[in-house]
DNA sequence: CACGTATTTGAATCGTTCTTCAATTTCGAT
DNA sequence: ATCGAAATTGAAGAACGATTCAAATACGTG
């Protein structure tokens, strides 16, 4: 038993708990024991905090794609070079291994986004960011002349972000041959081709 | 109660239903008696057939996999034409719309993949064929002069079937902005620039 | 058409999870 | 140091799903 804590505090750890117990049992296969336990906490506790098990997963998934975001933002933000920007973003939204805890929190809202309205919503608004974000970079590289599109700059980050979501999809999947080198080369030779710039990962 | 019928059609039957339940529930939320619902019987006769619910469950996304791809294969088996194949293969790697079954049943295990080794293997299979079918055309084309590719085939073929399951999902996730028609663009546009053919969608 | 077998039902049982709530404990405020 | 409110426990009960199995039933076969 965790000693007792504050309702902020406690719903802070209950998100925390709840995303770990997503990542081991599934969002559908999650039980309320299974946070209780990850909480270090009575079933009944959790249920003081929340009572419906469904908002407590909806607010870890929604944290958990918060914090994928802010991460990617935080990595880029102090690269000026939109050629340096470019290569890290595209190896930010990659994880960094088969059990990369961010990006299995994400892949488990894929199928359920196709049944649930508000997970659809959260997928498609953290999509539209993460667009949003490559066109900035690609934008201000076109800008500078560092850049060379060849098309439209949301077309281009829209692939850019599909393609990362999917070579996710594939890491988690533990895929034999393609791991996060692999799939870093693979969207980089697409983004070399519609830039123009030979996106060299700055050593530094 | 459907009528009685034999072990070999009562076995396929009961993978149509359990394909329709975990449409309806997804794979962690059906509980056997969907799938008995579903089939017109009761838990005690799907448990006949199937004393290991989750074995049932496996073999239903593993046809409804061999349907998807089938149905891929028998698009172009007709086509001669590179370019067309190409453009045809890309359209149906995409769901018609937001509640294609085909695309849905296979999103379903996106994250299931990271925690069961069976999805796993099943799903990096599915995405391997599917390279393998694209690098197919995009040789032949090479090889007839139709195509000059930019790269090395296997890579290309990699971000096809990438983008495809990556649209796959924003599409079921019912994306505002992306249907269908916009994601087979998007993904010309890669094609085009990679392919140095115009790839017009033949009428026909 | 009757027999025997394979299929299906329905009910009983068991285990699990959710839910409720009175009792207890801890902590902060006074 | 004490009081009161908030947090947590633990147990009891309700609801649900899986599992088992004897009985009923439909079907093919001889």
């Amino acid at each position: 038993m965790s000693s007792r804590k504050s309702r902020a505090d406690r719903r802070v750890d209950l998100i925390e708990a709840a995303r770990r117990a997503i990542l081991r049992h599934g969002t559908q296969g999650v039980h309320l024991h299974h946070v209780a336990e990850e909480a270090g906490l009575t079933s009944g506790a959790v249920l003081y905090h929340y009572p419906d098990l469904s908002e407590l997963l909806v607010e870890a998934h929604h944290a958990g794609m918060e914090r994928f975001y802010e991460l990617r933002v935080k990595r880029i933000a102090r690269l000026s070079d939109p050629a340096e920007k470019l290569v890290v973003t595209i190896r930010s939204g990659l994880p960094v291994g088969h059990d990369d805890q961010g990006v299995r929190l994400l892949n488990e809202l894929g199928g359920a986004a196709a049944r649930n309205r508000v997970y659809a919503v959260l997928l498609t608004t953290l999509y539209d960011r993460q667009v949003a974000m490559y066109q900035t970079i690609l934008d201000t590289g076109a800008a500078l002349g560092v850049f060379t599109l060849t098309g439209d700059s949301v077309v281009i980050s829209r692939n850019l972000v599909a393609l990362e979501d999917a070579y996710g999809y594939r890491i988690t999947a533990r895929h034999p041959l393609i791991g996060p080198d692999e799939a870093a080369e693979n969207i980089l030779t697409y983004a070399r081709t519609v830039t123009g710039n030979t996106l060299q990962a700055a050593a530094h």
